[in-house]
DNA sequence: CAAAACAACTTATGCGCAAAAGTAAGGTGC
DNA sequence: GCACCTTACTTTTGCGCATAAGTTGTTTTG
């Protein structure tokens, strides 16, 4: 690899002046120079020494994004379309800004910490990092954060948090169902933390607005874990002819139960009604095509991006900031089944 | 950030031997001397500049994954379970070893080459990227390079591969869906280029041993361009009509496709049989579950890793690694219909 | 017992770059 | 015509680290 320094003996100037027409400096160099150097350093196809650069600048134009890893069987399908979608906004805005990406899969917030103090990056994206040992961990760092789906309400006093109105995306889904006819509606989840527990706050409201009463078995609970996830889903699927609709608080749930209840002959939405959120191909593809609350996850990305750019230049933004969901209605719920129908076949 | 020089100040002691404590230098310390410097060093949490080791030491620790991103409608599909797992196995081998990872999605191979070089990443794993152009430009570069699923003669001089038998995964599948009585049987694909070649080929060696005839119209090309998509799944679903089984390239266009032989009243496999390749979530969530070729994707990104820290370690390995795949029976091909029969309802 | 080896250090150098400080020649203003 | 810019450079410094090359006192060895 050639260096300012080679490429300035060569040409018998300083390596300020080859320096300075690299950095493209007005008036300090002449025309006749700059265009020696210019031309020399495209024909040896010259690119600095990153490392050396940096070292002297004291910066990285590195972006660290850091995502929690998922331990059970679904792990794949957790990191699926969403992480893929993720990824994929804010590699392409940091990139055309001049950053990179380093990606960190991990649980461990505080290994994830060290490495990124390590590696001096200018900003930090955290999705389902901040649990409260990660804000705890994190807060000391000093660099720019921004968090993706993060509720934390301590968290969010130190972070910027790009998230959706995930409560208002359920209460509008189920109240479309209750405008369907349905009374017996149950949602299904696997926890009832931060964006969890949003989802099911709407879904509370839009049954408290319809005067339905929520009684505690109305949450469905799915454990994602392998050897507990068939167990769990033969019981959901019992549950699951107590009502005649269930909003669950994402695609692949929702996508997961259909095809369970597929299996034991409960058709889908004759016999039940089924709502998803995200809106990903797994839903769109499925068939009956799934009812769903979009979200623009690309866009999510992008937006994380663009606001920690923001907050390494020093700007302000605000602490949170809120994406739109919309309904889209497809084919999973229509009105409620005849109470003595479940559409066995 | 505090430096091994003002470390060495506060110890009254020299930088060489600090540094020799932080590299675990044998018998250059004396024990006590370590103890002490560990002792500081743990309290205050030091962490090196890398920027300022890598320039030393002529390193990066860093390995660049880059991705050929697509521009289709499917762009997030494509993207699908294939690329997050891929990555998340890439990431937690190279992690393990101590390397980090740079991710570039472009579809720009000369751009990504130039930054690879400039930021000195220790190697390269290449995916979707080497078309002849792509070659041209990295056989320029000088550190060791893995790609995955490549397919070309030429690239194949230079770096090293790792993939899968698609021809022979594809052969399995046709003979069993030959062997369940099929003998009007398509394949679905966009090109026939790389891997959709080789697959091609499985089906046309299955074909032939059965002593079928291969015809050019058996080769079913779906565009999956946004504007192109829908006319091109209609033009499919007539021609289905002429076969009693389609093998497809892809989980994701078999279920595509099933989804669009649905919303036509054309029911799978009562109707036609399909057959997947890749065995990802698309596939096992459908309901009919799909019957398709299983291949470990994760397992594909944590060798192409390893492999390439061999490669940076300066070991010799083979230059193509060629994984398994496996027949997954489900629910989509069946005994082909009696010819008047198609499954509409 | 002198020469050689060793243990436990320190000093000095250089990685490649950016930028501050220095230089020298020519121009400008009053 | 002297002080003061300006232009177009060069020399020097230092970022933080690793390491080669020195130094000193102690032990081993033939």
């Amino acid at each position: 690899m050639i260096t300012i320094k080679e490429i300035a003996k060569q040409l018998n100037m300083s390596t300020t002046t080859v320096s300075n027409v690299i950095h493209d400096k007005e008036g300090e160099v002449s025309k006749e120079k700059r265009r020696i150097v210019q031309e020399f350093l495209d024909r040896v196809d010259y690119v600095p020494n990153i490392n050396a650069r940096n070292l002297a600048q004291n910066e990285s134009k590195i972006i660290g994004v850091a995502l929690k890893a998922r331990a059970d069987k679904y792990e794949n399908l957790i990191m699926d379309p969403f992480v893929s979608e993720l990824i994929g906004g804010i590699e392409e805005t940091i990139r055309n800004a001049g950053y990179f990406m380093m990606l960190y899969i991990s649980r461990d917030t505080e290994k994830i910490m060290r490495h990124v103090s390590t590696w001096n990056v200018d900003g930090l994206i955290l999705f389902g990092m901040l649990d409260d040992d990660g804000i705890r961990v994190s807060t000391k760092y000093k660099k720019p954060i921004v968090c993706i789906d993060t509720y934390s309400i301590e968290g969010l006093k130190h972070f910027t948090n790009v998230g959706l109105d995930d409560e208002k995306g359920t209460y509008e889904m189920v109240k479309y169902i209750i405008s369907c006819g349905h009374e017996k509606i149950a949602f299904m989840s696997d926890n009832t933390k931060g964006v969890d527990l949003a989802r099911l706050t709407g879904y509370k409201r839009a049954l408290k607005e319809a005067g339905i009463e929520f009684k505690e078995e109305d949450f469905l609970k799915i454990r994602p874990k392998s050897d507990e996830i068939d167990a769990s889903l033969e019981e959901i699927c019992r549950r699951a002819l107590d009502y005649t609709a269930i909003m669950c608080v994402s695609d692949l749930y929702a996508v997961t139960l259909m095809s369970a209840l597929q299996d034991r002959g409960i058709r889908v939405p004759e016999g039940i009604s089924i709502a998803g959120f995200d809106d990903n191909m797994l839903g769109s593809l499925y068939r009956p095509a799934l009812t769903t609350v979009h979200q623009d996850v690309k866009k999510k990305g992008v937006v994380a991006a663009q606001t920690l750019l923001k907050l390494i230049k020093g700007e302000k933004t605000d602490h949170q900031i809120t994406l739109p969901t919309r309904l889209v209605v497809r084919d999973t719920v229509t009105k409620p089944r005849k109470s003595s129908f479940y559409g066995f076949r």
